[in-house]
DNA sequence: ATGGTCGCGTAGCGA
């Protein structure tokens, strides 16, 4: 037996969502973590996901940001929001175990801030919302529980990951203090899923709508998968669903999926 | 090229 768990910044799921059901079941994943929804909980089309199979919890809000987590099995223990700061309000982390019989996996899905300008406080939140991650999966990890830290992280960790990077320089994807935010979470235990089972540079998820950057193949790897030491135990391989990017009215997100190995 | 293109919501911001 296996699952698979999916990461896809759909970039809208209501001006998405023929696009967005196609591609869920091309994708097949047992589970889903959807990022940048841009739509309260109430106006999610949970009919036509739950259609495709799925169980379905959502941690939205208007216009911006806004997560959910699709399963093929029951979830429980849901809980919305990121810990570590009640002021907080852009609904940016949900996270749920994953009931799947006899291999219970907790899985959060994440949209992490995106940060730009530097110089102004949305660089301060980028930072900051990072180290509250750090500080959760902390926590997390003293469980010694497999489990997924699956998203949008708005960081390119290595040059290996942008076509281009000098084009980047000055972007707060590609910033020193984005970059050892990845590596911190690294050290504490977790591994990017992507560099464990494949690792090889020029591997993207996200490529803009401007300026042709499809077109050039002109992407960067932000959207990663952290698995913890008893997932990564069980990870088999990683794969980036590039085709998606290619259809019309595309997101400028395509899914990584992680495929996990469970005990026959 | 200090641009370009989307989505939201119907101006201008966020990415």
């Amino acid at each position: 037996m296996a699952m698979t768990i999916a990461a896809w910044n759909v970039n809208s799921i209501l001006a998405r969502l023929p696009t967005a059901l196609e591609v869920l079941k091309a994708v097949n994943a047992d589970v889903v973590c959807l990022q940048e929804l841009k739509c309260e909980d109430g106006r999610f089309p949970r009919l036509e996901v739950e259609d495709l199979g799925y169980h379905v919890e959502t941690h939205g809000q208007k216009t911006y940001n806004g997560v959910a987590i699709l399963s093929r099995f029951r979830l429980s223990d849901v809980t919305r929001g990121l810990p570590g700061d009640e002021e907080d309000s852009q609904s940016r982390y949900i996270e749920a175990v994953v009931e799947a019989p006899g291999a219970p996996v907790r899985v959060a899905s994440l949209y992490a801030p995106n940060g730009n300008p530097i110089s102004t406080d949305k660089f301060q939140y980028k930072l900051r919302w990072m180290e509250r991650l750090t500080a959760h999966a902390r926590g997390l990890l003293r469980l010694e529980e497999p489990f997924a830290l699956a998203g949008d992280y708005n960081i390119i960790p290595r040059d290996g990951d942008a076509d281009d990077p000098k084009s980047w320089e000055g972007d707060a994807l590609y910033s020193p203090e984005a970059k050892a935010a990845y590596r911190r979470l690294r050290n504490l235990g977790l591994e990017d899923a992507f560099m464990q089972a494949d690792g090889r540079d020029g591997q993207y998820t996200f490529w803009d709508y401007q300026a042709g950057a499809w077109r050039r193949n002109h992407g960067i790897r932000i959207d990663h998968i952290f698995l913890s030491p008893q997932a990564l135990d069980r990870l088999s391989s990683v794969t980036i669903h590039k085709e998606a990017r290619a259809m019309d009215k595309p997101s400028d997100h395509v899914p990584i999926i992680a495929r996990l190995e469970t005990a026959s």
